[in-house]
DNA sequence: TCATCTAGCACCTTTGAAATGT
DNA sequence: AACATTTCAAAGGTGCTAGATG
């Protein structure tokens, strides 16, 4: 924004209103230099009552970046590219469903006495919905209408640095729903369609500061899943293991396989009309065999590999991979028949963005994976290369919900899309109203947090556009939106903050 | 007719309070 | 008395399925 002030890139017909507001590192430094701590402080500014059409955003290039130390990795980094390789799909129900595989995420180069607060919003993929048919992801149609954007906050926030960084944290309670008139403070998702969780770190010593503070984004290629409400994808993949013997992998299987509670459905036949109904295309000696419980499973070569390299650390690389090439995988998904998900059909230099992220590593098999949909899926072990890729990326963040993509423009790997609709109107305003739940000790993720869904007598939070570098962590400030604390009484949420109609934080803001 | 969604089911794990032991 | 360990029941999570819905 600062650069296109300075450049006169701002246009006529967009309403601007840019506020200086307190600098946050400033902020950050005196709260550090009180920890005895010295480090280097990014920079950040806030934007008031921003009401832009998203191509009035800041060019990224010309922005600067802020530092960070901070380390974010994916646990169960394997089990999240199985499912990914499948075609992860999250049930979502009525009454909230868990994920499985559960966000899960160790984070390393925190300030050890800073507190801080994790937060998950889910972000959407493209402006598609979708269906499942013959076998593979294709695009439905339009979106449906964003909904009020809920953000789920840890319950341990806000926590010092240590408390983060002691063991992987886990968002296990996190519940999805389609129920748009949750009370409950579930994250609310549209069936049928594809999202991404986002992870937030924000250095804030309570909820309220959280507008005063440093985010940093991160979010990793292999959750983006589809949410439905009944498993879509039955088909049944035979991969074939080193052992020389077939695996089959569906995303029902591997659930079973790997969620304990889903555990009664491994021996009992209960899911016998599933797996008749099943088509593995290649006949498969262990086709009869009984399913090996995962405890006796020996994990394949390339699944070893996986476990392996499961807890890579992921940091911002000074060697990166180029971003406008990111997304490597939507890219070769698509050329899989078999594979997941009608690759998200937006180019990838129109997600190229404003506001950026962390995108955390996908590992580059992923991309020979998809081409190699045939007959022997083995996933080629990683070589020093492979996992030279498997670095943060500060990726463009997504804005494939944005609208005025051009569909035409699509990609190398995109050809084989099925025809897309028309571009979507612009976002609707994003003039929202901020709730975070807290208890009566302020600390987020009580039991009783309040939220106001829809309401909007509050300014809309804003949020800094991140100065732009590649590869560099991705930092902002949330807002100068006073939260709304009062909510309304009675709702009982956890650890949810609602943003109505957009996430607080840049890229749906944009 | 079809795609999608819902509710109930049985079975399982997790959780936390109570009981017991050191 | 304080703490650690074990036990156990309730709560809650799971996919499957038939039927409902639009």
């Amino acid at each position: 924004m600062f650069s296109q002030v300075a450049s006169g890139e701002l246009r006529q017909d967009c309403t601007y209103s840019v506020q200086m507001a307190e600098d946050p590192s400033q902020r950050v430094a005196k709260m550090l230099s009180n920890c005895g701590l010295c480090v280097p402080v990014t920079f950040s500014f806030l934007l008031a009552d921003v009401k832009a059409p998203c191509e009035a955003l800041p060019s990224p290039s010309l922005e600067p970046f802020p530092q960070s130390s901070i380390v974010v990795t994916l646990e169960d980094m394997g089990l999240w590219m199985k499912f990914h390789q499948i075609g992860t799909e999250m049930i979502i129900t009525k009454s909230g469903r868990r994920m499985f595989p559960q966000c899960k995420i160790k984070v390393s180069g925190l300030i050890p006495y800073a507190k801080y607060l994790m937060l998950v919003d889910f972000v959407p993929m493209d402006n598609f919905r979708y269906k499942w048919n013959k076998d593979q992801w294709e695009v439905a149609g339009k979106a449906e209408p964003q909904l009020p954007c809920r953000t789920y906050v840890h319950p341990d926030s806000p926590a010092p640095g240590s408390h983060w960084m002691k063991e992987p944290v886990s968002f296990q309670k996190l519940k999805l729903t389609n129920n748009t008139l949750d009370q409950h403070g579930h994250i609310i998702l549209h069936s049928m369609h594809r999202y991404k969780p986002r992870f937030h770190i924000v250095q804030a010593d309570d909820l309220f500061s959280v507008r005063w503070s440093i985010f940093q984004v991160f979010s990793f290629p292999e959750t983006v899943f589809t949410s439905v409400t009944a498993y879509q994808n039955e088909q049944v993949q035979c991969a074939g293991s080193a052992s020389g013997h077939w695996e089959m992998l569906s995303i029902t299987k591997l659930k079973i396989d790997n969620n304990p509670f889903a555990k009664g459905f491994r021996e009992h036949g209960k899911n016998t009309r599933r797996e008749g109904r099943a088509k593995c295309q290649k006949p498969s000696p262990a086709k009869s065999q009984k399913r090996k419980l995962p405890e006796e499973k020996e994990p394949a070569a390339e699944e070893r590999d996986f476990e392996k390299d499961e807890n890579v650390d992921v940091k911002e690389e000074s060697n990166p991979v180029v971003v406008s090439s990111g997304y490597p995988f939507w890219g070769s998904e698509q050329n899989s028949s078999q594979a997941f998900p009608a690759a998200s059909p937006v180019p990838a230099e129109q997600r190229e963005g404003l506001a950026r992220e962390q995108q955390v590593p996908t590992p580059s098999y992923q991309t020979y994976r998809f081409h190699e949909a045939g007959d022997s899926q083995q996933l080629p072990s990683r070589d020093a290369a492979t996992l030279n890729d498997f670095r943060a990326r500060c990726h463009a963040l997504d804005l494939a919900m944005v609208p005025e993509h051009d569909s035409k423009q699509l990609p190398e790997g995109f050809t084989n899309l099925p025809p897309l609709p028309p571009p979507l109107p612009p976002p609707q305003d994003y003039t929202g109203v901020v709730n975070m739940a807290l208890d009566s000790v302020g600390k987020a993720g009580a039991r009783a947090p309040m939220y106001s869904p829809y309401g909007t007598e509050q300014g809309l939070g804003q949020w800094v556009v991140p100065p732009h570098s590649q590869y560099r962590a991705m930092s902002y400030s949330a807002f100068s939106t006073e939260y709304n604390t009062q909510g309304t009484p009675g709702h009982a949420h956890g650890t949810m903050a609602e943003w109505s109609q957009y996430p607080l934080f840049p890229y749906a803001c944009w």
